[in-house]
DNA sequence: AAAAAACAGGCAAACGTTTGCGTGAAAAGT
DNA sequence: ACTTTTCACGCAAACGTTTGCCTGTTTTTT
């Protein structure tokens, strides 16, 4: 009841026990008579003990704490998959450290060193864009320290990962297109420099030429995400001779901005021109004009994947302390939902 | 190069000194001759020495770390307010430990338990809705843990806390509408047994009082928050005699399911009815009909204050470790915010 | 040249807990 | 009644770092 926490010394002392005997009383070893567990136990119990974790992780060298490494807490996307990091660390008795990079690589390095110096058992990375770098990743190997990439995952070999097939998704986006009766599609891109891009990109080409419909490069272009960027994408796209009646984009805000340029324009949103994209952020839902479909990445099943796969990594490494037999690869597949609340309850 | 981290005693012993010399000489301790400290400083780089932060938080009885626990992190509020921890903390060297309660009282306490156990230095919550009692905070006064509380604030005396000032905004929102022409104001608010429908309640009713209008009590109804809850609210304030030209609504979802059944009831938004919310989500900003305008809490702000006041308070501890002088109680002033981006770049 | 001061560094305790090993005493076996 | 088990517990080291105090050497002072 005082200011300082009671600890494990004191109720041997009161009890005139010794303390490996107090600390095998609270863990109910065998080995300790069951008179003397009660008596510490109640002993225990009435000062409010409670171990003092910062010392067993010091003495364990293990802090069973996970730290989570992402760009930006506060897209939803992110906070998303944290959400369901904490949830599953939450179940398996782990707390998380989050840390967030700005897609700032230093900032990025920084933070592993430091999660590395507090010891967390594992870590939990999305990189940051601007990373080309990766001896920071070296170094937890080095260490021993097991890492689960997850949505953004490094050009390396030997690490575990979770990501999402955008490839099913871009394809479905475009079948769905097609079934509708669209033959010019356009495409809506990100920059080339993203991995994002090139994956969309390819789930774009590989459902037309499946379809066996000539596939025109021309109708592709990229944009840097803004609204002007999308607006003047879209212009080159109006402005082509198969000028397309249907547009996949980047994602579902680069839509949104396209679909009010599109209005402005004077466009028939319902007859002249669809859009589909990627995210299936909750807005589209609530929009009168939106995308007539979006291509779901499942953020928290990401992280929830990744979480089971980083805590499985550490109980194995406590049964057997030697290297990694095999890597987790798990792709999640994207999935095209279509955007129903259009106008209806 | 190893498998293991280099320590203090390794380089101790390698350099035939004693580990209070070498702890010294990294720390630039004046009292260590200038040549050891560079054969150490070199010796500890060479190795890759990075001190054991674990460690040295038991030593210290000090963890440099703050937790933070939040109802949900997937709430765009609170990621907001989350980002705004983390990036004030890593300012500050310090790092977040992250819990969600998902509004469940005992979760919450549980959470705040394992907190306190893990010994961080100062404690951020937002409470959970259901959360009635308080032994839990109490018990974090007892062993000197400081706590902040952010947005959703105990009913306790003696507390430091930042919150928002709804009054302002909601004062500013009916101001709005009256300026706007409007003389029959409706408010669908959310259930009562929130704080915070309270707060717009009052806010209101003192703004109609001020401008010296009759204020109607059966012009407020309340909503669960759901969509049909919202259309049921709406209808009754449809079929009301003075039926308003004007609603504010709790929060921007409620606007936007109110208005989504405005418009299925071929109400004209731009003329005859009007929305004024809360939040000032980014969504509205992509809407063709949207509320005109919404009240702006200011998460990131909110939680940049909370954390401030939190390392603020640690500092002083660390200076003077007696009690506390003086409790911080925060208001940031909510902001009417005009929802400008219609269909205009 | 003797005494005092400044310098450089070592010793050891402390933080709270876990755990391998050792050891008396009681219980069981013969 | 004597040996062997079993039982119940204590001892002490270890985890890595910090820090108050002590000690030996050098420099300064007078």
């Amino acid at each position: 009841m005082t200011g300082k926490p009671a600890t494990i010394k004191e109720i041997a002392k009161i009890l005139n026990v010794s303390v490996s005997t107090v600390s095998r009383a609270l863990h109910k070893h065998p080995t300790i008579g069951i008179t003397t567990q009660l008596k510490v136990q109640a002993l225990a119990e009435k000062l409010g003990y409670e171990p003092n974790q910062n010392a067993i992780s010091f003495q364990k060298g293990k802090t069973y704490t996970i730290g989570v490494i992402i760009p930006e807490l506060s897209e939803a996307f992110f906070s998303a998959a944290i959400s369901a990091i904490e949830d599953t660390a939450y179940k398996r008795n782990y707390t998380v450290l989050i840390a967030q990079s700005h897609d700032n690589e230093e900032k990025e390095i920084q933070l592993v060193e430091k999660m590395k110096n507090s010891r967390v058992d594992g870590l939990l990375i999305s990189v940051a864009k601007t990373t080309s770098s990766f001896a920071h990743f070296d170094m937890l190997k080095r260490f021993n320290i097991p890492v689960v990439f997850f949505d953004r995952i490094p050009p390396l070999k030997n690490i575990h990962y979770v990501a999402c097939n955008m490839e099913t998704g871009s394809i479905e986006a475009v079948n769905y297109l097609l079934q509708k009766g669209h033959r010019s599609i356009g495409l809506i891109n990100g920059p080339a420099t993203l991995a994002a891009s090139g994956e969309r990109k390819e789930g774009y080409i590989k459902a037309m030429t499946k379809n066996r419909l000539k596939f025109d490069p021309s109708l592709i272009v990229s944009c840097n995400l803004t609204e002007e960027g999308t607006r003047a994408a879209l212009d080159g796209l109006l402005a082509h001779k198969r000028r397309p009646t249907a547009i996949v984009t980047f994602n579902d805000y680069v839509s949104l901005y396209a679909i009010k340029h599109a209005r402005n324009l004077g466009i028939d949103l319902d007859k002249d021109l669809q859009f589909v994209s990627y995210a299936n952020l909750p807005i589209i839902n609530y929009m009168d004009y939106a995308p007539v479909a979006s291509v779901e990445q499942f953020p928290y099943l990401q992280g929830q994947k990744a979480a089971d796969i980083l805590l499985d990594l550490l109980s194995r490494k406590e049964q057997s302390p030697d290297g990694v037999q095999a890597y987790y690869n798990v792709m999640v597949e994207s999935q095209l939902i279509e955007n129903k609340t259009k106008n209806s309850y």
